[in-house]
DNA sequence: CTGAAAGCGCTAACAT
DNA sequence: ATGTTAGCGCTTTCAG
């Protein structure tokens, strides 16, 4: 592979002739551009980023971590960040924390090492631990869909305890009485909690009883979660009309094991999902669900870590707004 | 950030010394070693890869190239390389070519600047343009889920003309005689053209009669597509019992329209579909479909340019079997 | 067993 | 307008 000695050796100039017309710094004349540019493609030269990165402590690279959650999800939320840091000149390394425990110290020397100018840390509570490995290193951190209470690292995120909190009240405003909730990993801090939260006090607020056993969790988020909660669900509390869902893909997995438990959706019980993913549109019956714009918070969050890079250390956290998408999942009852 | 000077001076050592104790390499007492690893520790030391890169050539990094096509088919397919990248101690930069233009070779350009060690290039046509630079660069190139007739690069894929074919003729043998196709977008070498191929030979090898008409396509292989290249299908062809789908997606979108035609599937109309990715377990009906193990692929993939990386110039391309996988999207007619 | 010094490819003063 | 030189943080001879 051509080094920068070579295009100087070929075009006759000096390694710092060649930097300056590379950089476009100003100090040559139009002649040694021309013998430049034409040693540089003759040569099929490219400029060796390392070095650069080297020399400018900048590697035009920001990290990423992710769990690996619900994949669609997730990659609809990648591909915002991807895009916007692909407009800014970056690239992003990827990284997937499976098992949630030694994996993500792993990663993060990793990226540390990598010298990535970023990090962003998606959809998991921040610890202690990994919160001073970043510190240390001095790179800009932003959380997106997780937040921090006690320490001083901006977020990106919805409020998940009122979106829940509307959810269910939108199924109580259609004239809904008998609520149950599949909840997903109720240990979970960032997706758990604050929904499980949200679902009981929307339902005490308008002053429904509620049983513990109206609330079936399960490992995860997924479509088999859902569909193994709503049948708990279902077997226990046979009078249910309505199930707000932990996740768009546990509510498909609820209207799939529906189906098959011979349970009409929404005729018999309706549901209201949470995520807006894409394929909410073309499930049928189509998703009424809660949306969080997954993508353009990614992009936000990108924007974010791409600006503390630039100097603005101080970034104020932004909670995005939900919304309810009606579709056809809900059925009327008054 | 600390440097391994710090390190050195902490240690009261010298740099050289740190750099032995940090690679295991042999020249150094118990009493450095525990000297130099406290200093490390106290320090929060980590060793700056971008440095090592540049001496050692290797930046332990694998650039990946793949068109923005169905996110869910690609999400798996990534999850599976990146998954095999990691074990292997290196990352993963994730670049999506989403207008095929001038976009891959500016990517390219930036993963030869970062100085990957390999690139994988997947699901599009490898234009000599790109191969060239690519050669040019001395960066080990591995195709996946597309191939180079010409030119000598490795590759990972299916044989989609005869997945296809086996898809049409799964339809002959259960009975239907009145076969359309939704094809995606028809220009496409890899994922268009082949599977149009399979699906003409299967229908001509058993002699059924045939209409252009009955071939619809659209621009890409999306739920949308898949929609409305149906309803166009069966404005056309009111008469057909089954439909080969180019995608799963196309399959799904499909389903949705046919719910909102009136038409119920497979009672009416029967559908397989191409990719097998998850979502089709639970979808209603569940789909039958060509099952692509596409994770494994993105694995092998990864293994290859990885040994490619580590010395074995040669790698023999790799087809995959595919495979029918029954499930009940498609009703028996004899 | 350990240190000094060269050099990876590049940029940025500092000279000329 | 252009060349020379000193590093960026690290690995690797080469001395001792």
């Amino acid at each position: 592979m051509a080094t920068i000695k070579d295009v100087a050796r070929a075009a006759n100039v000096s390694i710092a002739t060649v930097s300056r017309v590379l950089n476009n710094k100003s100090g040559f004349s139009e002649d040694t551009r021309k013998a430049v540019e034409q040693a540089i493609e003759e040569l099929g030269y490219v400029p060796n980023g390392v070095a650069r990165g080297l020399i400018s402590k900048r590697t035009n690279t920001i990290g990423l971590l992710v769990p690996a959650l619900s994949s669609m999800l997730v990659s609809e939320m990648v591909s915002g960040i991807e895009r916007t840091v692909h407009e800014q000149g970056s690239s992003l390394i990827v990284c997937h924390t499976e098992s949630k425990g030694k994996k993500t110290m792993q990663y993060l020397q990793l990226l540390i090492a990598k010298q990535v100018d970023g990090i962003i840390f998606t959809s998991e509570v921040l610890l202690q631990e990994y919160y001073q490995m970043i510190e240390r290193s001095g790179i800009p951190l932003v959380l997106l869909s997780t937040e921090s209470l006690n320490l001083p690292v901006p977020s990106v995120k919805v409020n998940d305890r009122l979106a829940s909190f509307h959810a269910t009240e939108y199924m109580i405003r259609q004239g809904h009485k008998k609520i149950g909730m599949i909840s997903g990993n109720r240990n979970d801090m960032i997706a758990g909690v604050p929904r499980v939260e949200g679902f009981r006090m929307a339902l005490s607020s308008h002053q429904i009883p509620f049983e513990e056993s109206m609330i079936v969790s399960h490992k995860g988020f997924s479509y088999i979660d859902g569909a193994k909660s709503f049948r708990t669900l279902m077997t226990d509390h046979p009078d249910i009309t309505a199930v707000v869902a932990a996740s768009d893909e546990m509510a498909l997995g609820m209207i799939s094991e529906g189906y098959k438990m011979g349970i009409q959706i929404p005729e018999q019980v309706s549901v209201i999902g949470y995520d807006n993913i894409q394929i909410c549109n073309v499930s049928i019956p189509p998703l009424t669900t809660i949306s969080q714009p997954v993508a353009k918070m990614g992009e936000v969050a990108a924007k974010m870590v791409l600006d503390m890079i630039h100097g603005d250390e101080k970034q104020e956290s932004v909670v995005f707004p939900h919304e309810i998408i009606e579709r056809q999942s809900v059925k009327k009852m008054n």
